[in-house]
Order: C-alpha cells, then sequence, then structure tokens
DNA sequence: CCTGGTTACGGGTGGCGTAAAGATG
DNA sequence: CATCTTTACGCCACCCGTAACCAGG
C-alpha cells in the first residue's frame, strides 16, 4: 500500500465503482482491482462488496475510509505548513530595517517568516536552520549549506538631529553587539571612547537621534525618512553579503 | 515518497544519523541517502542539515516530523480498529441464544461484535455488510460473498412450566418474524390458531414460560437451563446453516 | 584512517496498461 | 449483449543492495 491507494480508495468509496473510479483518475480498469486487492489483502479484510451495478462499502471499508481522509488531509497539511515556512529571511536588525526602508530590495510578501538575530548569533542560527536568505556582515563561507549571492554595500553617515556645533557634544550610540559592522566602524572613527553609549534597540536609537539626544553611524536613508542631518560630508560605504540556501 | 518513507524519515529524525539509521532499519546505507532526498525533492525542501557527526533536522524537518508521527498513529489506529471490526458474527436471536447457552459452539471471546437481526432482515444484512460468521434459518446461496460451512440442527420441544393438562390452555407463543423457523413450525403444528400470542422479544417469551404463562416452540437446551417440561416425546429438529464469509 | 554522507550502477519487484475472460441482469 | 469486475501477461520505473567516492577530524 502506498499515499497514491489512498486516492485510488477515496474515488472508489465516493464513486462507488471501480470502472468509474478507474476513468476518473485516468487508470486502466485492472489496476483498480489490482490495487484495492492490495489494499484489502494488506489491511486483512474485505473493503467493497461487489454488485452488479458497482461496489459498496463494507464495515471496515467505512472506517478505512475516515482514516484515508485524516492521513490525506494531514499529508496536504504538512505540504502547506512546508511551503509557508520555506520563504524565510534571516538577518540583523540594522540590515533588514535599510532593506525594509528602501522598500523594493525586501518586500514582507516575498516571505512568510523573517527572523532578525544579532550579527553574533547569526552564523549559528544560520548553521542551525536552513533560511532561504540570509542577509549579514558576517561571513558565512564555511557553511556549506548556504552560498553567495550577492555583496552589497550599505551607505551610512554619521546622522544627528541638528547642526554640528550641536551634536559635537552628544553621545555617540552603538550596538553593544559586538560583531555588528556599525559598531565596529563607530569605534574605529571614534577617537574619545568616553562619549560611546550602548543601547541595545535599533528602534531606541533611532527615537534617541530624532529627539536630539544622541548622533549614530545609520544607513544613509535613515536621514531622509527621519529627517535628520549628515555630520560628514562624504558617506560611508558597509559591505553586507547575501547568502541563499543550497 | 511511500509510507515506508514516513519510518525512514522517522528513523533518521530520532537518531540524527543516516548511518545508524540504515543499520537500524536493515537497510543499506545509501538507500537511506536516496530515501531522504526523495522526501526532500518531493516536499521541495532540506529536512536535514547534514554535519560532520550526523545530521539534525531544519525547521521544515521538525514540521515533517510531527506529520509523520500522526500519520503513523492514524495508520496504526485504522488497523487496529479494522481488526477489532473483523470478527462479527450474524445471526437471529433464537440461534444465537441456543448457541450461547450451549456455550463451546459460541463464544464471545471470538467475536467482537455479535449482530443479532429477525430472520426476516438476515440476507438484507448479510448483503449489505461482510460478516465473518452467519448463522440463520434463512438460504444465502445467492449471495456470493458468502460460502455454506455446515448445517446444523437444533433439537427442539414444546417447552412449559408444568404438566400436560395445565399446558393446554395456555397460549402458544411465538416471534412475529415472518420467516422465523420457530414460527412457522409452530403455525404448522398448532391447529387451533386463536391460541397463537405474538411476542417479539426471544426474553420476554421465555419469561412467560418460565411463570408458566404461556408454552413455546423452543431449543430442548431450554428445558435444562430453565427447568422447564417438553411437552412432545420427540424432539422436533430444525436445520439451520452457518455461512462463512469468503 | 575513521566516521558519516553521496554517487554510480545493476537486479528484482511492483505498479500500470492492454487484452481477454467471467459474472450478472 | 451490456455492464461491471477479475485474470493473464508484459513493460517500465522504482526500490534496494554493492561498491566506490568524498569530506572532515
Amino acid at each position: 500500500m502506498n499515499f497514491n491507494d489512498l486516492k485510488i480508495f477515496q474515488a472508489i468509496y465516493e464513486i462507488g465503482s471501480l470502472n468509474k473510479a478507474a476513468e476518473q483518475l485516468g487508470y486502466a480498469q485492472s489496476n483498480i482491482t489490482t490495487r484495492l486487492k492490495v489494499m484489502e489483502t494488506e489491511l486483512n479484510t474485505k473493503l467493497f462488496l461487489r454488485t452488479q451495478k458497482g461496489v459498496t462499502p463494507t464495515k471496515t471499508g467505512n472506517i478505512f475510509y475516515s482514516a484515508t481522509l485524516n492521513i490525506q488531509a494531514e499529508l496536504a497539511k504538512v505540504t502547506t505548513q512546508i511551503d509557508q515556512q520555506k520563504k524565510t529571511l534571516l538577518g540583523s536588525e540594522v540590515l533588514i530595517s535599510e532593506l525594509l526602508n528602501n522598500s523594493g530590495l525586501v518586500s514582507y510578501s516575498h516571505f512568510s517568516k523573517i527572523v532578525v538575530k544579532r550579527q553574533e548569533n547569526i552564523v549559528q542560527e544560520a548553521a542551525n536552520n536552513l533560511y532561504d536568505l540570509v542577509v549579514t556582515f558576517a561571513d558565512l563561507n564555511n557553511n556549506h549549506n548556504y552560498h553567495l549571492q550577492k555583496t552589497r554595500a550599505i551607505k551610512c553617515n554619521y546622522l544627528a538631529r541638528e547642526s554640528h556645533a550641536f551634536a559635537n557634544n552628544l553621545p555617540v550610540l552603538v550596538n553593544s553587539d559586538p560583531i555588528c559592522a556599525f559598531r565596529k566602524r563607530t569605534l574605529q572613527d571614534l577617537a574619545d571612547k568616553s562619549r560611546i553609549l550602548e543601547i541595545d534597540s535599533l528602534q531606541a536609537i533611532e527615537m534617541m537621534v530624532e529627539q536630539g539626544s544622541g548622533i549614530s553611524l545609520l544607513p544613509c536613508s535613515f536621514a531622509e525618512t527621519k529627517n535628520l542631518v549628515k555630520l560628514r560630508t562624504t558617506d560611508i560605504s558597509l559591505e553586507y553579503k547575501i547568502y541563499q540556501s543550497k
């Protein structure tokens, strides 16, 4: 007995005829007889009584019918569940935000699930589960389940609410994620480490910058959408990678 | 994908290794790889991440695992249900009572279900469902799903609580089932049809005879168990048949 | 080298179609 | 004889085993 037999049985049951079931399913009549016989042998019971005008189910036939419906329903359920699960995107918070801001690069509708992890967790997470797409500053080259699809750069700048003079005295907000590319670059650029203020939530950093209580290295697109001022004349390019599952 | 693949997948999942799963299931290792690949292709998803020390399930692997458990449970359920249902006995009330009284002929433990029908319904019932055994006065020869296993006779007599003189004035109790062999015989034997009293329940007839409010043509075994008196010196033999499902 | 997964290939079984043969009204 | 099921037989695909190969510690 195999999965296809369930469909065959169901058709026989609902149509009440081996001939008609064969026709509807596109099988030879003989095959239906054979498959039914296989099922009956395997279950060690008669499933249908053969009559002149077709077949009628026995009690065990009725029992088996409901089972076939259950099993096929379960099968259909799992395939849709898997299809739902399939399109997942893994990325770090700042990258995903950027991609969502510059809409068109990443659309919610393309993915059933978007998982945002801190950079330090992305390698581990990508190893433990297979994502359709991974957007990250990290290096996944030693993970055989993914291949590099493309490398892109995100244009950033130090953003503040207002003028330079004003901004010079503000704390510099960074993520506490040690591998975060924005943080690393900020630490490189900044002489006076005492100005650093670690904030773990991207949204909180945005808010503080908008309110004028800090500056932060952020994607340039934020300057427009949030109406912020770039503190550098030239933008900074931070490379990130998009990996695809094999 | 077939039913066996579910077992294979389950083993892989629970053991975490293709090699070990193959060993445990008695398959060649290569076959496990192939079957897994088939499943992954058919579901269009990776189910396991291959690592150096075995395999670990992906999210879709986890989803599929629970589905395999459900399906296999449903499959196990239906087979036991069918096995339970299988051994059924169909017979008319008086015959079944007789067979149960003379225990050894029919044992409750041999059948999961004993269906008792009036004679007039037995042919129909036997046609609509397949019973393991049918015990009946009726003729099932034109039903191809059964074959005659043996013909037996049941020894009967007119039974009463006490003496003949007493019994002569009592009503004669019969089943109202027009095809019932006991009824037919009683009507043949009895000249005075006005004495006939139709009672549909065998148990009610027994009770009335025991209480001395009627006589009835009943299996001889009832005379002993119920301590009744035979009204005829020679017993009457009524033939019945035991049919078996093919 | 050892462990664990993958690929290549050949044999046997099982699913399917064609065709013909029962069975029943 | 018309309709439905069953049997006979042959073809092809699929399942499985053997064996060799590949990757990582």
